[in-house]
DNA sequence: CATAATGCTTGCGTTATGCAAGTATATGAC
DNA sequence: GTCATATACTTGCATAACGCAAGCATTATG
């Protein structure tokens, strides 16, 4: 047993691409380039715009803060995404009968052809991701993402001062 | 049978939710964030800052093109960020002996030091993540990140055009 | 009915990104 | 040598994204 004058367990150095997290960016990151390039370039779209265009064409009336819980976009960026979307005229937005604060952003046939186009490349990225896999890679990748996004999840939400935490717990 | 008006099987609409891409992105981007924040405000650092300052860390004495292939960074990002690096005394820039085009990038003591610091938080940050999966799903993920990372790359590389290409091959 | 809370929007300063152009160095043709 | 070209990197600037304070309209509460 080696006399530690720190407690430590010989941290590894942390090499950036061994990194799950460096990964699943960096992989992240990767698929969304084609799909980015092109809504901006074939409808001006935003990253924003495209999300928000995708949680309507599935539940068309909702109001800006579902809109924004569903595709992970603070307020902010939801008016603006929802304003983009009115100008192109995939979108309309009107206020709810039944509490006049929510708004009802609903799509405009123009914004679900749009949507049936970037959804068609979506799906083909999508498609070439799994070919790559075997099938039983999709399913164990399936549930391993699901476990992540909760996981990841409570890490955002603890924050970094529940992270360094040595002694609790 | 439906007899169908266009020859396309029925597309599934693309759920966001559902769509891997978006959550590898989901979660990449909540991983990111405590990470993020912290070295954000504890050095003011950005995260080509970081980036780079962890390829330094495993690699002194890089050039600015070994540092952008190495983290994913284009040339600017680099150049800026190891202009950050020097500000805040974290690495020194040279050019190199053999041709004095490349740039050679040390880390300081400093440096090291602020990337110890915020490397003890990705290791915890990468220590949860995989605290929620089971060693079999780890190996399971290490492999299907493997396959995921060349594919994504082949995706980018190739564009959105030749993914929307049906007939050829 | 005054106060507070909620949902959303707008304005504005800061920061990041993308790209043209520039500098410095090295290489190859003649 | 030296002139054109290529390479490695940097800088400047225009544009877009982000973060947040403050605002408006509407509804709930005491």
């Amino acid at each position: 047993m080696p006399l530690s004058t720190a407690a430590q367990p010989a941290a590894p150095p942390l090499k950036l691409s061994a990194w799950l997290p460096y990964r699943l960016f960096i992989v992240a990151a990767q698929i969304a380039r084609p799909l980015e390039i092109f809504y901006g370039e074939r409808f001006g779209l935003s990253q924003a715009g495209w999300r928000i265009l995708a949680t309507i064409a599935e539940r068309t009336g909702a109001s800006a803060s579902e809109i924004g819980r569903a595709c992970a976009l603070d307020p902010f960026a939801v008016s603006r995404g929802i304003g983009q979307l009115v100008e192109l005229g995939f979108a309309r937005r009107t206020t709810a009968k039944a509490d006049r604060r929510f708004a009802s952003v609903t799509i405009t046939p123009k914004g679900q052809q749009a949507f049936g186009e970037i959804a068609t490349l979506g799906r083909a990225i999508e498609a070439r991701l799994l070919a790559s896999l075997s099938g039983d890679e999709r399913s164990r990748i399936d549930a391993a993402v699901d476990k992540l996004e909760g996981e990841s999840a409570r890490i955002e939400q603890g924050g970094w001062r529940s992270l360094l935490e040595r002694a609790t717990s």
